[in-house]
DNA sequence: GATGCAAATGCAATTCATTCGCATCTGAGA
DNA sequence: TCTCAGATGCGAATGAATTGCATTTGCATC
C-alpha cells in the first residue's frame, strides 16, 4: 500500500472538535488536495492512503457535514451538473474555470469582485457571498483539436 | 407575486422538434415561469394545470434533456446545494440572487460581465460562458428578523 | 382523410448519491 | 484509568435520475 509522506507538523487541526482517526485522515486529504472533491473521491483517496483501517462512506458524509458546520470546509456544487464539492476553507476566496471537455477545474488567481466590500447592502437584498464559475476549454483540450462543441 | 395570464397564441413552438401534448405542456409551464424549476416542480406544475391526462416523471426528464439538446432550455445547478434547475432560453443571460433563508431566487437586472466579450481568449483557457450567483438575504427575510445566520 | 413508422411516452425496475437507525466503539475530560 | 457524549460501521431506506421495453402518437407521405 503506497503511503504518501505527510508532515503532520504542517497541519494544524483546529480546536473545538473531536479529532478521531477518520476525521484526521479526511482533513489531511483535503489539506493536500488543491481541487474541490466529491465525497466519493474523497472516500477513495482516504481509503487509498491509509493502512490503518476501513472507512464507511456514510462516515465521510457525516464528517463533511460536521466540518461544514464548524466552518472548516466549504461545500458547493458545480453549476455545470450539480455535483457536490468540498474544499478546505483556507481564508482565501477562490473561483474556478471549468473545462467543458475534460472537467478539470483551474483556480483563478483572483476574484473579479475582490474590490467590493464583503457585505453589500442594497435596497432589496443584502449580499453576503457570491459564487462564480467560468466555463470554456483549457489549453490542452483546445490544442488537442477534439472538442465536443467546437 | 402577480400571476400572468397566458395567451397561448403568444407562445411560438420552435420548429425542428416533435411537439407532443406533453412537450407542449412542459414548454408552456417553462414559458410562464420566470424562475428556474427543478424537474419535480415542473412535473407538479404540469400535472396541476392540465386536465388532459397523466404524465410520467421520466417523461419530464426526457423532455428536458431533449429541450436542452435543442438549446431550448438552459440547465444549471444551484451552487448552494446542487439541485438541478431548468429555464427557458430567452436569449438574455440572467444571474440570480439567492436568499439563504427562504431560497427565493431573484433575477438580477444585468450581468456584471456584460461589458466583456462573450468569448474571452486567454493564454491557458478559452472562456465561453460563466455563471454567477449572489447569496444573502432578501428584504422580507432581513426585515422579519429571524435569520438563521444573522 | 388515411397510413406507416421513427420517435415519444408510460410504467416498472434499476442505478447512484445521500441519509438514517441502531448497536458498538472511542477521544478526551474528569 | 474511567466514563460517556458523540463518532463510527453497517445495512437499510430514501430520493433523484436513468433505462428497457411494450405501447402510443406526431407528422410526413400518400
Amino acid at each position: 500500500m503506497e503511503r504518501k509522506d505527510v508532515r503532520h507538523s504542517e497541519i494544524h487541526f483546529p480546536e473545538g472538535i473531536k479529532w478521531t482517526r477518520q476525521r484526521k485522515a479526511v482533513y489531511e486529504v483535503l489539506w493536500e488536495e488543491k481541487e474541490p472533491l466529491t465525497p466519493v473521491k474523497l472516500y477513495n483517496l482516504v481509503e487509498q492512503r491509509t493502512a490503518d483501517g476501513e472507512y464507511a462512506l456514510s462516515t465521510i458524509y457525516r464528517i463533511l457535514s460536521a466540518f461544514e458546520e464548524k466552518g472548516l470546509v466549504e461545500k458547493d456544487a458545480s453549476m455545470e451538473d450539480g455535483t457536490l464539492l468540498y474544499s478546505l476553507r483556507r481564508g482565501n476566496h477562490t473561483h474556478y474555470a471549468v473545462c467543458l471537455e475534460c472537467h478539470k477545474r483551474i483556480a483563478l488567481a483572483n476574484c473579479p469582485f475582490a474590490h467590493l466590500s464583503l457585505e453589500q447592502e442594497t435596497e432589496d437584498f443584502t449580499i453576503t457571498n457570491h459564487k462564480l464559475e467560468l466555463y470554456g476549454y483549457c489549453k490542452e483540450c483546445r490544442d488537442s483539436g477534439r472538442l465536443r462543441r467546437p
